[in-house]
DNA sequence: GTCTATACCGTGATAGAC
DNA sequence: GTCTATCACGGTATAGAC
């Protein structure tokens, strides 16, 4: 950012246009080829800035993992009440996932083909794991249902709040707002959506 | 099935192979070299039961599609008060996902970068939009919560319900039961994940 | 920093023998 | 019904000019 005009690429900007290129076609329907055409220059030219695709790969995954474990460090989901931690996660993550929305949608796709793969996959297990034990903690204080299997509901919490890559979209009036969304995700998973008076 | 022993492929069996690998590396991720070694032939040999790849891959959608729109025209999903038709429906299609597991994983993941992928995307929506007009229903009868807009607590249900295909896989010995995790799914979705008493 | 040209390999698919 | 051999093409990646 030390220039004005930015019209030549560097790892971070040729990254954006990787990351959205890989979430329409995905990561192996999208050739070097494809890269270059959405970048405006030539295949060659990419390897200048990256040493292959697998490495434009790793560069978003890690970003979307860091957002994610970011969230357990934070003060609201290390201190309080264990639901109140678990709310907070939630929430947190729903916000995470709308702001990086791009790198946690590559994320939440990878396969396990290549050893990035593997390794990205083997962080979000690490993941899961963290929030699994807040759950639990949660379960012992009596304020979440304990007729449930724990890691199961874990599972289906997660499964809900990250099904939010598949459809949402950032728009331009910044509407739906983030918080908002956040809230209804959050009050959809622990009350439900049955009508109040049941 | 007129012969005893089945050593040589049909197009059905063939499926079967080929639906795993899909899912194993994802449909892009799979060359016919992969398949041809998953099934122990060779890879023209394949190309005498099925025109190619993609005829794979519209077989297999097609009948996720098929076991997903035919929840739609069971009793259960035609008769009765709108909220007991979407519980029918959650609960049948967290069925059908098990039932079907490898194809609905497959319909699930496919991105559009074919015609049969386009076709398949459009066939999904048009399912979600006529789950959404349950839903609808449900909430102009008072039973479903009006405070929360009703096309994203659709997403979010069946985000939550697709998600299944990430982690469940069936046991030998049949456990867990499927209608009971038909069951806990349905619980968490309507009732929330917080302890009854609040 | 970007280009053209090219190496080299794996891809989906076909031809034709058995 | 399965095979080997082969095709044309597109894949990732590199070399070297500008």
């Amino acid at each position: 950012m030390t220039t004005a005009k930015r019209d030549t690429y560097t790892p971070e900007t040729l990254l954006t246009v990787a990351v959205r290129v890989f979430n329409e076609r995905g990561y192996d329907g999208t050739s070097m080829e494809h890269l270059s055409r959405a970048a405006g220059i030539s295949k060659s030219s990419i390897y200048h800035h990256v040493t292959g695709k697998e490495e434009l790969l790793r560069r978003a995954v890690s970003r979307a993992l860091d957002g994610l474990f970011g969230i357990l460090d934070e003060p609201g989901a290390v201190r309080g009440r264990a639901i109140e931690r678990v709310e907070y996660v939630t929430r947190r993550t729903v916000e995470v996932l709308m702001a990086e929305l791009p790198y946690v949608t590559l994320l939440l796709r990878v396969r396990g083909n290549t050893t990035t793969e593997r390794w990205a996959l083997e962080r979000r297990r690490e993941f899961d794991q963290r929030v699994s034990e807040l759950l639990k903690a949660a379960v012992a204080d009596g304020d979440l249902r304990a007729d449930v299997d724990i890691r199961l509901a874990t599972r289906l919490l997660f499964g809900m709040v990250n099904s939010l890559v598949e459809w949402y979209r950032p728009q331009p009036d910044g509407f739906p707002a983030e918080d908002q969304l956040a809230d209804t995700v959050v009050q959809l998973a622990f009350e439900g959506m049955r009508a109040s008076g049941r």
